[in-house]
DNA sequence: TTTCGGATAGAAATCGTTAACTATGAGGCC
DNA sequence: GGCCTCATAGTTAACGATTTCTATCCGAAA
């Protein structure tokens, strides 16, 4: 008679006792997956019912059964971005009877690693990385060797809004057109006669988002036949302080420039509000655009040109290549498109007298 | 000679073997808890190295180790309030050595139970409900249910940003002082002016924070001794378009306004562009405010006035009172300030002719 | 020399669930 | 009537780790 001491919680043996059956039979009832009869199911169900029983998942997925888990790995939740690709990862993830970890490494690549072996202990079915990341060797190297230890244990790394680490790397990785992008609206500003174009938000170490969007911002000079000049290029990182504190600098530095591309939107906030503080009309003195496409972006005053991200695609689609990555036909690198979204930010560059 | 199947991860057994050793010396040397010779801990350590061996958490739990977790579940992951409140659920989670599941029901209730089901299987320490719910009988019953149910299976329920289900409920809530914010920012209009204020936003079925917000709103009319009339109080939902399109309409209805309390600063933003495309200056001919004190709040034009939720600390307590909810002396409910932030939205009421 | 105890290591039980075998009775068929 | 099969339910092993409980060896104390 197995007694159940309260604060414990029931189990299949005290569903069975009170029902007068095998655990066996608990069991067969509650997955349904054999013959039982039934006047036994409805005695074994009346039995869960009165226990309020529910299986101990752990249990279940020792020994095979119940839902995976996806770890969703990103430097902080806050932030546009990061919340989009989240939504994506979760809804393809619960879509397929997967449940989603969370995790934040605030920046921190020690603990991105710590995280990551907790995943592995975790029997986490794909482990998707969000967002760029450093570009040092060391970084890449143990990037590369995690790839493997993951692959080896039957779980999937998958680069989301990162480039791959190499051919034969075991990962999922689903990219969107960074350079492109970047490119593109870059371009955009030159149709528009801007010659003197600012780039806020280089960054040391190297920064695979950054490198990517200046390498289009590069670029678009390159094919136009424009000239850069490293004073109007300005360090930063991707939050609002920075773009305002730059564009502070860079008025007080009297570098001469027409526009500015922020490398992200929250950047050309802050470049808004430095450039209104200065007295200086955007886009009629100043053009600004932005990168990512946030929510807000629309109700900047002006509204803000900037280049859009399929952010929940990117997380759904990184999540559908690494359950699925058995299928044939299923390419596992993917990269998806991005376009420049035009609003009251930029206009035509200033004739210079 | 337990020979490793490729494929298969290595288990506890595969490093003894090749180790020479047992399982129960193994499982001593990575748990440091017991005396090994030296000479045997090494060569358990070169097999787990040469393995990648990692222990598999769901059978650690299942004996009682291991991290525990939480569950985090909201709406959506995208809006600003959820990905903050997030922020120190997940912080707090982390640094208690929880790790952090999460889950978004999208506004559907049946799916919120499925969910807290999910999680009552997975041993979850706590189960985090975010944001506002619905009022209804049934559902708060539901809840309470499920309220005992997890108390039963030694996890918790946390309310987090949602009045209390009933004395004898064990749960634990934090709450934000909703009604209060409300209440502050409605007498600041009042005090500067304003006695023709519209409140966007009311809903149907009857949902906890719009409740608590239109309380405020409608309190401080009331101390005030000023009367308000239905035609000024719009119905719609937390997004952006619900206040755009409300602000028209309320325009178009020729319904007298000095000024306008948005249920949310998503609202409030698209009241705002509603307002500017008519011409409407803000805050000369009409005053706004939100409510949430979103990031972006400030970059708004003109900057918004609007409550501040200290999101993060309601994340991050909410998970703390849960955890240690054994310890004496902690309050199983909590109600956090807000406090108005004002900006430029908002000025005196313009005198009637 | 005998015995006691500290230092190590292994065997076996345990956690809760499922799945592969077994076992039992009833009913149909020859 | 004997045999075979189907329906139903129970036994037992297995999942991978931890944790008693034992067992051995060796030096020290008596």
């Amino acid at each position: 008679m197995a007694r159940l001491k309260s604060g414990d919680r029931p189990t299949v043996k005290d569903v069975a006792a009170i029902a007068g059956v095998s655990a066996t039979t608990v069991s067969r009832v509650l997955a349904g997956n054999y013959p039982v009869a039934t006047s036994t199911r409805s005695r074994v169900m009346r039995a869960v019912r009165e226990l309020d029983y529910v299986v101990n998942a752990q249990a279940r997925a020792l020994v095979g059964g119940g839902p995976g888990t996806v770890a969703f790995i990103v430097r902080d939740l806050v932030g546009p971005l990061f919340a989009h690709i989240g939504q994506g990862v979760e809804q393809q993830a619960t879509a397929e009877g997967r449940l989603c970890l969370v995790c934040t490494h605030h920046g921190d690549p020690e603990r991105e690693l710590e995280i990551i072996e907790l995943m592995r202990q975790q029997q986490t079915e794909a482990v998707v990385l969000v967002g760029g990341g450093m570009q040092t060797e060391s970084y890449l190297q143990r990037m590369t060797s995690i790839a493997h230890s993951l692959d080896k244990a039957g779980s999937r790394l998958v680069l989301c809004g990162r480039p791959p680490l190499g051919d034969d790397v075991p990962a999922t990785v689903v990219e969107y057109d960074n350079e492109g992008g970047a490119y593109a609206v870059t371009s955009y500003l030159i149709s528009l006669g801007h010659r003197e174009i600012a780039f806020i938000g280089t960054s040391e170490p190297v920064h695979t988002t950054t490198t990517a969007r200046l390498g289009g911002f590069t670029r678009a000079h390159e094919t136009h036949g424009v000239k850069i000049i490293p004073e109007r290029l300005l360090p930063g990182s991707f939050d609002r302080d920075s773009g305002y504190l730059q564009t502070k600098a860079l008025l007080a530095k009297r570098i001469r420039f027409t526009a500015i591309v922020a490398v992200t939107d929250m950047v050309a906030s802050g470049a808004l509000a430095a450039l209104r503080e200065a007295g200086v009309r955007v886009p009629q003195d100043v053009s600004v655009v932005g990168y990512d496409d946030i929510p807000l972006a629309a109700d900047l005053t002006p509204s803000l040109t900037t280049v859009h991200i399929p952010h929940e695609d990117l997380g759904r689609i990184a999540i559908k290549l690494a359950l699925h990555r058995d299928q044939h036909g299923l390419e596992q690198r993917m990269m998806l498109g991005t376009h420049i979204v035009i609003r009251d930010s930029t206009g035509p560059a200033k004739s210079r007298k």
